[in-house]
RNA sequence: GCGCGCUUAGCUCAGCGGUAGAGCAACUCGUUUACACCGAGUGGGCCGGGGGUUCAACUCCCUCAGCGCGCACCA
């Protein structure tokens, strides 16, 4: 053996022979096994580069893959890539704009195609570092969201969905980003903090505080609370004539519950078109409702001499005119509020109607509550069951329609004439069974957590495939605790929904990996890790096992160089432990007939062994890592050959054999143990001593 | 506003009813059957403040403070 561990020339070599050997599919694996273990990877987006995230996930699961898989069970790591609906699209664009061009400037059947290729080959990259992280997953069951028995599955469900009545085309309010021209659900939106001025504005008798005056073109009810002494004269329906911004109009009083009496004066005029709460109160009170601001955030021909104009510039202009007229009676000029941006680039959305398809999340939502209060998934760590029984119940309908060219066409016709949405799922239906209008199809494609929540079943081949019987549910869903409710809930409630059973037991979720800083890694940063480039410099086994030891679940973690040196070294250790011991080795060692079960050194790797496997059973991989890494430097390596090292230069023959025998029975049994978390320098060692074996299907 | 966390050695974090732990960093000494990517050792902590439960609290409960995060239609 060389002095020191070569990992560049090993890792390799050893991962090439581990899926030669073709034990990565559990269909392969030697013996009998019947108890399956299935983890369905978290398929990574295939627009960008592997980051620290991805390592991590990559270290976490192949941990419990390759321990499930020692202990004899059918070890089953699916493996896929995410086509990322929108986040890629995003991703395109800004390529686009790098080179001068624009999404709008190309047909959706162009565009669709160049992002296509693009993540073809985003893909590969993304399987070669799956692959050097030393991901012991079976790539021949490897899946890739696009892939028409996913898509098919997914239509499936949506065509459920409608049937059962979960499902709706509705005239909604929904939030809408005017620089990327799609709708969103609630979670693709961030709230931000904002202080504006509040304009206090003269509407006939009455006053009226806003904080969008360039909205207000077409407000023609006032509202205010039923309760109100201060508005008591007025009744609803009352008809008042005033001037308003752009000349005369004639506006209904309406009194509804959901008006703040202590807000501005307690009386407020609505605009249905672009505010939630106010779509609310039209809703209740059946009143009309119209568009003022366009789809590119402009105002439309309501607004007069302002129309075609942006709000940032509108409505300076605006406020000016109201002065003008003597309508603005003043400007509180620091009101604090919260308005909603789009999460990829910060525009203000614009609540809009528009039509799109709904699922009514209310009664899915209901049995996943259900399956996780009776403890049928549990979380790790446990303080997210209670963050994800909170989102679940406070569940408002899922908008799934976005209108953007890259993700799954939703297989819907539309009718313009009086607006109907059809699931078709085979193109078959061609007149509007409503109304016998014409058709045409839904040009929209799905929210891709929509096929994402499907993920568990569908790269199983729900319902038929034998590989749906045998590995669903799933035993544990390994992922990042930011997309919680992104993924997780979604997957709880459609997996239940569809196949009726929990698609999952457990769920482990990690933390950030930060910088050494303890700041998020970004790209505008510049301090993004690069996996790639640790496990070059250092080796995966020692990027894997820093990523574990005193990383406890759902913490974040900060991932410095020196760190990673630190788990270098340990690998060097290991390696040198086994070239102390194999130098060791006697001549003619008879190694079968030694007795040393009765060695105190013998029990105390046995005891270790009952702890790390109840750690790693119980999701502890920091506290098993911790451990093992303890006992082979300072126990094994510092005392016990240290102890033995007389032995084996003075002692008799038998002596020596038996010392030998020891050592290698300790170093074997570690090599086991720590195989899962630094798998490619365990298993070199272990092959030197038992050559023709392969560690990663050893016996734990 | 509601909810969820965090606060332990210089740094990053484990531990969570029974005499304070690791890695990294610092300091001293050391080349002896592997390993200087090493070994032997040392220093360093009112375990955020206050109160309570207990024979016993860093650990459980309450409260305050600071920090972080999530959710939320007050115009």
């Amino acid at each position: 053996m060389e002095p020191r561990y070569d990992h560049a020339e090993v890792e390799k070599k050893i991962y090439e022979q581990w899926e030669q050997s073709g034990y990565f599919n559990p269909d392969k694996l030697p013996g009998d096994r019947t108890e399956p273990f299935t983890i369905i990877m978290p398929p990574p987006n295939a627009n960008g580069a592997l980051h620290a995230g991805h390592a991590m996930f990559v270290t976490i699961e192949d941990i419990m893959i390759r321990f499930a898989r020692m202990q004899g069970k059918k070890a089953l790591w699916l493996p896929g890539t995410d086509h990322a609906g929108f986040e890629t699209q995003v991703v395109y664009e800004r390529k686009l704009e790098k080179e001068g061009r624009s999404r709008f400037d190309l047909t959706r059947e162009e565009l669709y195609k160049e992002i296509w290729d693009f993540t073809q080959e985003h893909k590969k990259n993304t399987e070669a570092g799956l692959r050097s992280l030393g991901a012991s997953c079976d790539w021949s069951r490897e899946k890739f969201t696009l892939d028409p028995e996913i898509i098919k599955i997914v239509y499936a469900t949506f065509k459920r969905l409608s049937d059962d009545k979960l499902l709706y085309r509705g005239k909604r309010i929904v939030s809408w980003c005017s620089k990327h021209q799609t709708s969103f659900s609630d979670l693709e939106i961030e709230d931000v903090e904002r202080v504006d001025p509040l304009y206090y504005l003269q509407y006939g008798p009455f006053v009226i505080a806003t904080a969008r005056p360039e909205t207000k073109f077409g407000d023609k009810y006032v509202v205010m609370h039923p309760d109100d002494p201060r508005y008591a004269q007025y009744k609803e329906g009352d008809k008042i004539d005033l001037e308003w911004i752009n000349g005369p109009i004639t506006a209904t009083v309406i009194k509804d519950d959901a008006i703040d009496m202590a807000f501005g004066t307690g009386a407020m005029t609505i605009t249905p078109w672009h505010d939630a709460t106010d779509f609310a109160i039209a809703e209740r009170h059946g009143l009309e409702k119209e568009q003022v601001i366009d789809e590119r955030g402009k105002l439309l021909p309501i607004a007069g001499e302002f129309a075609g104009m942006k709000i940032a510039e509108a409505r300076p202009k605006i406020v000016e005119k109201l002065a003008a007229k003597g309508l603005l009676i003043k400007t509180d000029e620091h009101y604090k509020h919260v308005v909603r941006t789009c999460y990829k680039c910060g525009t203000i959305l614009e609540p809009q109607i528009k039509d799109q398809w709904f699922i009514k999340t209310k009664p899915l939502a209901a049995s996943a509550i259900q399956a996780i209060e009776d403890g049928s998934i549990v979380f790790i760590p446990e303080h997210y069951k209670k963050i994800c029984l909170h989102w679940l119940e406070n569940i408002i309908d899922w908008n799934i329609s976005r209108q953007i060219a890259w993700g799954i066409p939703i297989p819907a016709k539309l009718c313009d004439s009086c607006g109907e949405g059809i699931v078709d799922l085979d193109d078959s239906i061609h007149k509007c069974p409503k109304c016998g209008g014409a058709l045409r199809k839904d040009p929209d494609t799905f929210d891709t957590w929509f096929s994402s929540g499907q993920w568990p079943f569908a790269t199983l081949g729900y319902p038929d495939g034998k590989d749906f019987k045998t590995y669903y549910p799933t035993d544990v869903m390994e992922t990042a605790g930011e997309i919680i409710f992104f993924w997780v809930t979604r997957m709880i409630m459609l997996g239940l929904y569809a196949t009726g059973e929990i698609p999952f037991k457990n769920v482990y979720l990690h933390g950030l990996v930060l910088d050494a800083k303890g700041q998020k890694m970004s790209k505008s940063k510049g301090n993004v890790i690069n996996p790639l480039e640790l496990t070059e410099k250092y080796g995966t086994d020692a990027l894997r096992i820093a990523l574990v030891i005193g990383n406890t679940p759902g913490t974040s973690l900060a991932l410095s160089e020196d760190r990673i040196r630190g788990y270098r070294n340990f690998s060097t250790k290991l390696w040198n432990i086994a070239r102390f011991i194999q130098m060791n080795k006697p001549e003619n060692f008879a190694g079968a007939n030694m007795d040393i079960a009765n060695r105190e050194e013998v029990k105390e790797l046995q005891a270790l062994k009952t702890e790390i496997t109840k750690h790693i059973e119980g999701f502890e991989f920091h506290l098993a890592a911790e451990k093992l890494y303890h006992y082979v430097w300072h126990t094994f390596a510092d005392k016990i050959i240290e102890a033995e090292k007389k032995k084996l230069s003075d002692g008799t023959k038998a002596e020596k054999s038996e010392s030998y025998a020891m050592l290698e029975y300790l170093l074997l049994g570690s090599l086991k143990m720590l195989h899962p978390f630094m798998p490619f320098v365990t298993e070199a060692i272990y092959q030197i001593f038992r050559p023709g074996k392969i560690l990663m299907i050893e016996k734990w």
